[in-house]
RNA sequence: CGCGGGGUGGAGCAGUCCGGUAGCUCGUCAGGCUCAUAACCUGAAGGUCAGAGGUUCAAAUCCUCUCCCCGCAA
């Protein structure tokens, strides 16, 4: 193959499992490794954008420029699908926002088990949606966890935690592309030791647990009676999905941007625009006030909020 | 052929149903006012009305086709 030492790094077999952009990095760096990717399973082509049409994974649109294998079974708990993992005869299988839920016979299939790439400090935000949630909470700081997979949701031991620094500006979008090249260079530093059997991975502390679970669309409907604070964390969290949303009239107008201006305090029912100016719409929360910078009208896109306010009047309107 | 919204000076929009002078809020430029200004006043520049074809005395507006943008589905 090549000329790295061979007793140094043992290239392994490798399935790979992941389905959106936060799996692609930690598959790059898999390929671009001396390890041997044999496989890839990422979620069945789904129906997108306009026109519906049958669109790729982003993992598999690269594991299909890279030439690799690619499985899109429905589920894994048929007989079929998992005598099909063991097949491959991989060394490990590492998952990474994949969607499918792994039986007992697929975690026992590979040598040295499955190990799974996590975006948050575990036991807090095991589930399906650790980025946004950590977002949501206002948390200072998350994280990747490489972590041994069992058959309980993200319980599993942890071979490694990485911490971040949730930036103040952060979007669910730009944590995701952090976390996801954070999680590809830990998945590349844990390998080593557990391939060779020497790396322990340490109990997670369950009474600290709490739960990351899946963002609802209706979730993005903002409630004005919440303190603005909480309400911008939530235009973060939720951009580029669903993204922050409320309602002026009939028209449904999506937030993509917002500030709390520290020194002005709410005077007016919650949802009231108190004033609007090309720096931005001052909105009455429950607590303090809301400045929306940027947002977007049904059919057209983004824009500031100057641009927006340029055709129209909002001082005084009601938002619900 | 999944459904719906949209394309009009640099930006955001009205005008389209019901064909007949290119409009509004900004921005830009020039001048003025002001201690000063993102404020105010005066003036100016800037448009193949997404593109092509058709109907008509006359098309942003009606008909046909094409391109591009946005939302619905995760």
């Amino acid at each position: 193959m090549t000329n790295i030492p061979a007793a140094r790094i043992p290239a392994a077999r490798i399935l790979y499992a992941g389905t959106p952009e936060f799996a692609v990095p930690a598959l790059a760096a898999l390929i671009a490794s001396a390890h041997e990717v044999v496989a890839v399973y990422t979620q069945p082509d789904r129906p997108a954008g306009r026109g519906r049409r049958l669109t790729p994974s982003p993992v598999k649109q690269l594991a299909l420029h890279a030439g690799l294998p690619v499985r899109q079974p429905r589920t894994l708990k048929d007989a079929a699908a998992a005598a099909e993992v063991v097949a491959w005869d991989a060394d490990l299988l590492v998952v990474a926002a994949y969607g499918l839920i792994l039986p007992q016979a697929v975690l026992d299939a590979p040598r040295q088990g499955c190990i799974n790439i996590h975006a948050s400090l575990l036991p807090r935000w095991r589930g399906a949606a650790p980025i946004q949630r950590a977002l949501l909470a206002g948390d200072q700081q998350t994280g990747i966890c490489i972590m041994r997979m069992e058959a309980g949701l993200d319980t599993g031991a942890l071979y490694s935690e990485s911490p971040l620094a949730i930036a103040p500006g952060d979007t669910g979008g730009s944590l995701t592309m952090r976390l996801a090249a954070l999680g590809a260079e830990a998945l590349l530093a844990a390998l080593p030791g557990i391939l060779d059997g020497s790396a322990v991975p340490a109990p997670q502390d369950d009474t600290a647990t709490t739960y990351a679970r899946k963002l609802r669309k209706d979730e993005a409907r903002i409630d004005w009676g919440r303190p603005a604070v909480e309400i911008e964390r939530a235009v973060r969290a939720f951009d580029p999905w669903p993204v922050a949303q409320t309602r002026l009239g009939k028209e449904v107008l999506r937030i993509w941007a917002a500030s709390v201006p520290a020194d002005l305090a709410a005077s007016g029912e919650p949802g009231r625009v108190l004033a609007a100016r090309a720096s931005g719409i001052d909105i009455a929360t429950g607590e303090g006030v809301l400045r929306v910078e940027e947002l977007q009208p049904p059919g057209k896109r983004r824009m500031s909020a100057r641009d927006f306010l340029n055709a129209r009047r909002v001082e005084g309107a009601l938002l619900d």
